[in-house]
DNA sequence: TTGTAAGCGTTATCAG
DNA sequence: CTGATAACGCTTACAA
């Protein structure tokens, strides 16, 4: 059915061997020869099969992307960042997301065995040593906000200790002296890291900590809804509110709303992750910025890399880090928007 | 390097045949046999070579997915339909994005060509005929919000006009007399849907139509706020605001927030989508509901159909309803959450 | 500079 | 039931 570098061939005299070379221009070809192939190439519109060209080459030209959400402008950003350095690299892109559980990712990762010429793991909720005994040996990884201490494999992180501990500092430079935090989803390492840089901000302040200003959470809306609103009811009331991310404090915000409280003036605000919609709630939300989809387009050139340079090239751990855009549901006078607000433009 | 089937024939004393039909269940084995050579696969950890396996079935498993921009909620929520249905039927989704013109279009179908069992292209900004020329044939296809007057080729739409028309009936209900749109990108479908229901829900009202209250945009926050801003600048202001989508809704809602105009109070602001933060806002945002999930899921169960089906099956044409979500944004004393309004007059 | 032929790992078609 | 063996479409020594 399809055209196949036999019918090139025929049609342009030589033998496949011939087409072979000349459209991959991988050895001597008469100059005069090579065009009349390209030309007839084009004009039966052949394009080689893939199936058959990796199976001799042994490469693919995919990247498999295996993601534990879809869900929300995070991973749309990430994704976007990801599909950008791949394109430019000449890759494609398998993706597979809605893993959680270690089994899933495992089937999703037999899944991908062959056909892919090397991954991105991002899976916050799996141990290190387990995620390593499924992952497959013999194919580059890259994994993406994962502990792994242990540092056989390529791996990019964002500071989430580093932002988290930032935006603390300045609730508390503030003035807060009962800073709340909203808590992500337990054994969710970046959730964790924001955990600990919230309380080494307190530390660093000598500001006790409390346990009961620590609320439970699962990065979701809901939960930051909930949070907020447990948080009204303590007394005494903590005076700013640190969201362990931006939906979370998305969430709070609703709540605040629906109990009359004003943000900043009674309570503080700020969330993490910087999601392009953190600049159009009211007040606009101080947050971290995380780079998302840089660290995106990391992760593959990373990728790019270690497929260019077989097993032999050392392993990295990166990390990027999340800075602080003040805007102004954190108190400060922030001029409409902070620093990535859009241009008033003709005005 | 990797374990072929040959090893697994080896050690199970058997030849390649057999061990083939075994794994696959493809043929008469015995089950003593069959036992025998699963115990070993497993023991040697084997996994057919996909691209072997695809060379000769002329089945690849996987399902390509073109679409113009990752950005935002809307595509986020749609990979994610898709990616659970495609998970669901036993397809891998490999993913390309950022495209727009149809010279990118067609290099990215060049790219897919012969990986693919299946195509979901999303290209709004290009026209069918064009389209249609470089759509590979004796690929199943499925488009999504395409134009695609002419049905060669199935496809799926959300009822923007309808939608459009709905959400402006309802602004009109409200007393407004006169109701301004933000409008979409040039010569994107979707956008020019809406813009028709627009204008049919203003005749269906016997409301003048007014060229000043049009205005331009592009889908972005950016073009909302510059767009509502102009509108202030009008000597009669409109009263409502309906946008083209919920980002320049967004847009729109900042920009009035800057100006101090009160919402719904002196300007009334509806969007369309109903992107998950459209609840988050204040005041919520009414909107038209569009099903994006199941649109991604929807488009995979007809190109698996497709896949089943050759191409004997008779084109498919399936449009999902647009409903309208009422919150506070139009002026109702939406509840909360925003419950959907049933649709009313004149569909 | 070109052609011949041997694979790559599977599945499918035959005989046995 | 099982085993040779011929494809599938391509790349790559090795010859010519």
């Amino acid at each position: 059915m399809s055209v196949t570098i036999k019918d090139v061939a025929r049609r342009a005299g030589v033998s496949v061997a011939t087409v072979s070379r000349a459209l991959n221009r991988s050895g001597p070809v008469r100059e005069e020869t090579r065009r009349r192939i390209e030309q007839v190439a084009q004009a039966l519109n052949y394009a080689p099969n893939s199936a058959a060209r990796s199976l001799i080459s042994r490469r693919t030209g995919m990247f498999g992307v295996l993601l534990p959400d879809l869900y929300g402008e995070f991973f749309s950003e990430l994704i976007r960042g990801i599909d950008g350095a791949a394109q430019a690299s000449g890759h494609h892109l398998l993706l597979s997301s809605s893993h959680d559980a270690a089994s899933e990712i495992e089937a999703a990762l037999r899944g991908m065995r062959g056909r892919v010429d090397g991954l991105i793991v991002m899976a916050p909720k799996v141990d290190t040593p387990v995620l390593r005994s499924i992952l497959p040996r013999g194919v580059p990884v890259v994994l993406l906000n994962s502990p792994a201490a242990d540092s056989a494999l390529d791996s990019l992180t964002v500071d989430n200790f580093g932002g988290a501990r930032e935006v603390v500092s300045h609730l508390l430079w503030h003035g807060h002296e009962r800073v709340a935090f909203l808590k992500g989803p337990e054994r969710n390492h970046d959730a964790e890291e924001r955990l600990r840089g919230y309380r080494a901000a307190l530390r660093d302040a000598g500001v006790p900590w409390r346990e009961e200003l620590e609320i439970p959470g699962d990065f979701t809306g809901e939960a930051g809804y909930a949070g907020a609103a447990a948080l009204l009811r303590l007394d005494p009331r903590p005076t700013a509110i640190f969201a362990a991310n931006d939906a979370m404090a998305f969430g709070a915000l609703s709540a605040l709303r629906d109990a009359g409280v004003a943000v900043p003036e009674e309570m503080a605000l700020a969330g993490f992750d910087d999601v392009s919609s953190a600049r159009y709630t009211i007040p606009p939300l101080t947050t971290a910025h995380v780079p998302i989809s840089e660290l995106g387009e990391r992760a593959v050139a990373m990728l790019a890399e270690s497929v260019g340079a077989g097993s032999s090239r050392p392993r990295r751990r990166e990390t990027l880090a999340a800075t602080m855009v003040v805007r102004r549901s954190c108190g400060c006078d922030g001029a409409g928007g902070g620093i990535r607000a859009p241009r008033n433009e003709g005005r």
